[in-house]
DNA sequence: GTTTCTATATGCAAAAAATGCATACCCAAT
DNA sequence: ATTGGGTATGCATTTTTTGCATATAGAAAC
């Protein structure tokens, strides 16, 4: 399922325009990532938690010809599923 | 940050009420969950993709005891920050 | 205010991620 | 409808993550 799919489902759950939806799905996912701009995680109760994960400096390798590879240090955005997000698909 | 603050953030960005943005929020994140158990992925241009994920069975070990132990396969869900996503971090 | 949920910390083995890159493909926006 | 761009895939090897049991502390939900 893709976005456009997924703002269909949302207007009609919504009873909001499928560019109302949008909208409204936009501000949302802009929130999270102001939010984990800032602060560094956000936690959604029976969903799940976004975290910003710090990723030191390493050396890696080019799995083509082999050759090693220094890699910067990064970060990366983590989605730790709630408990109840696992037991869903876990039964 | 977690889901009340968050709710707080979208009732401001929304013009909703916090009844109605917590409302539209757990809309969002169940209409997400559904789509994941049917389909096996969801991909939102710009932020990222949840995808569940087989996870295989595997010897674990109790950290107390330091006991082997056999570990199911599961399933959970993962996400995969986006291009865009992964940038906002690493400049 | 009570109760449920989550983070943490522990050692360790196995699974999974990450890396560059080409290609094919699918989606999004024009 | 076309096109540009993001994404999946496969590859080899090393680093990172995961998840086990369990108690506790802190936070969040009701």
């Amino acid at each position: 399922m893709n976005k456009k799919q997924l703002v269909v489902k949302l207007s009609g759950a919504l009873n909001l325009s499928k560019a109302d939806a949008e909208r409204t799905f936009d501000t949302i996912t802009n929130t999270i990532l102001d939010a984990l701009k800032g602060d560094d995680s956000v936690k959604i109760a029976g969903f799940g938690t976004y975290k910003v994960a710090k990723r030191k400096a390493r050396v890696g390798r080019n799995p083509r010809t082999g050759e090693q590879i220094q890699i910067a240090a990064s970060q990366k955005v983590k989605f730790l599923p709630a408990k109840a997000l696992k037991e869903v698909f876990n039964r």
